[in-house]
DNA sequence: TAAAAATACTCCATAGGTATTTTAT
DNA sequence: ATAAAATACCTATGGAGTATTTTTA
């Protein structure tokens, strides 16, 4: 077997530039035995003549020019790998990627980009849009720095770190002139009148798709109310299936802040539901852990955390929710 | 630096194939350690984290990605240059490459061919023309196997071997007409008359260009004559100089087996040189020393010595010449 | 608890060095 | 005689091994 080295390779590519091993030997900055050396390994190991002295130059035979393209070309690869690898971590020193689903994205980045631009921070933002399991994925790939996505309640990967940012309620949507509307309790000072999620039960219900944080939650919630909902639609567009249940389809869960964003276009109504069934809906910040000393990263989550806070994605539920009810 | 091997390589790649340091290591015969080791050596040199754990899987990152690139483009160049190397060295086993110069290759080529055809050899011949100077680079960079060439009187490369196959005369053309053509003197049992060379002080000649073996033979010649050519015209082409030199322009100097070729169908006058102004051409055989264990070579080499004996490519020149006048 | 990677160490092959000899112009 | 490559021999790095510990699903 021919085990070619990159240094190798630059050893090679100078002895037939230079025609000469003691010249060579000095460019390299190595001794002329070596050359020798690493000639005849060479030698060995492809079983052919690759030099020959011929007057006072020391030139490839046929077999040797082979060789000295191979090298050329792995010579030219490792240059290339080297740029490459060069290029991300000069990128990665002066960019922060954050990445979030296409939900959050839509609340997160304008704000982000603003905050950015205004030169509040040092580093540049650069928005990064996938599903949750892949930007999980991305981030331990380093293809990411931060995400902001929903919990999962699979083990978290120990390298990285999890921050809760906020929570938030779910709301169920119900079309207009569904009998489901009759029952639900409108209280003083909350955005929305609350439900019993006991009453969907056997409901037409439009439902996420296994593998998104949604589909998990809300079989939570059907386990733990006791109740079978009568599946009419599986989507992975929370568009979608807002738009099916404001067309009058049947039920859904979402989060509070999606619905925020369409509430004025659409015909449906909106109702948190009412304890013990009332899970919430976490947004958290996901980094790898060795990545806290990189001071853009961190000046980033501190963005983060502030932006969640004093502007956030949609009414936080208070204590009274439980309380109250 | 990154200094990757081809071995390096395989590894790498092994290791993102099972996605897995323990089982890699099995298929590759070597211990779980090794790879991790060569892991952490190549993240120092690279400077960015190649691989992560997630789950039961070993996982490369963005980085580690871009490497494995690499190392797959490394790993089939060198698959291709053994192939390239092994190529060459197979079809040599049962190939005699053989080269001349075009006018050698004339007489030669065809009649080698011949012998080979008829399986008096258990090799493949190949014919391989090019001018003298290639052809010792030729050989000495091992893309020809033997070279039969005029003796060059630079001194010999210490990595070839050289046999004398024959000697010729040299023949001086006439023209029909010119006054030279009365200073010829015919001698009897000899195929062309005798001329004395100084008589063509200061003639009109057709001459060899320089690094040509003809040049630097009539430069010996005109200075042991001691006499100076008047030339008309520089040509690298045999044929394109004896059919000036039979078309009137001047005197011209060829070995005798050119002559031979076109004796027919040429209008000229061929004369052998009077001594002590005589010299001899030579054509010899030319191979590598360390080649001569070769079957192939050894027997070709035979053949040859045995084709110049039986069928010399010119009348060679008997002892009486010299002692005669 | 079991499976996999990391660590600690030991060993040895070999890349690389120096001094010298051989080869070739 | 000079310049270059080959050889001999020495040193030290690091690739590969074994045994063990740590990590993680």
């Amino acid at each position: 077997m021919i085990n070619l080295s990159v240094k190798d390779a630059e050893y090679i590519l100078t002895i037939v530039k230079e025609g000469n091993l003691s010249t060579a030997a000095q460019k390299l900055c190595i001794s002329q035995p070596s050359l020798t050396q690493l000639i005849q390994r060479l030698k060995g190991q492809t079983g052919s003549n690759l030099f020959y002295r011929n007057g006072h130059n020391f030139v490839p035979t046929k077999e040797g020019e082979l060789l000295a393209g191979a090298c050329q070309k792995i010579y030219m690869l490792s240059r290339d790998l080297e740029k490459q690898l060069d290029n991300i971590s000069k990128k990665r020193k002066g960019t922060v990627i954050v990445g979030a689903p296409f939900n959050i994205g839509a609340y997160l980045f304008p704000r982000l980009f603003k905050i950015y631009q205004e030169k509040k921070a040092s580093a540049k933002f650069q928005p990064y849009e996938a599903r949750s399991p892949q930007l999980e994925e991305s981030l331990l790939k380093n293809e990411i720095d931060l995400a902001v996505m929903s919990k999962k309640q699979k083990v978290l990967n120990p390298q990285l770190e999890r921050i809760l940012l906020m929570q938030e309620r779910l709301l169920l949507s119900v079309p207009q002139g569904h009998p489901l509307n009759r029952a639900a309790k409108r209280i003083r000072g909350k955005r929305h009148p609350f439900i019993d999620i006991r009453l969907t039960d056997g409901a037409d219900y439009i439902l996420s798709a296994p593998g998104q944080r949604l589909y998990d939650v809300c079989n939570e919630i059907f386990k733990k109310a006791n109740i079978t909902p009568h599946p009419v639609l599986v989507s992975r567009s929370f568009e979608v299936k807002e738009r099916m249940s404001a067309a009058g389809l049947g039920v859904t869960i979402f989060p509070e802040h999606y619905v925020e964003f369409y509430q004025s276009k659409l015909d449906a109504n909106y109702y948190y539901l009412l304890p013990p069934y009332n899970f919430l809906w976490d947004i958290s910040l996901y980094y790898r852990k060795d990545d806290l000393r990189l001071s853009a990263i961190a000046e980033c989550i501190h963005i983060l955390k502030r932006l969640f806070q004093e502007e956030p994605i949609a009414v936080p539920p208070e204590k009274e929710d439980f309380t109250l009810l």
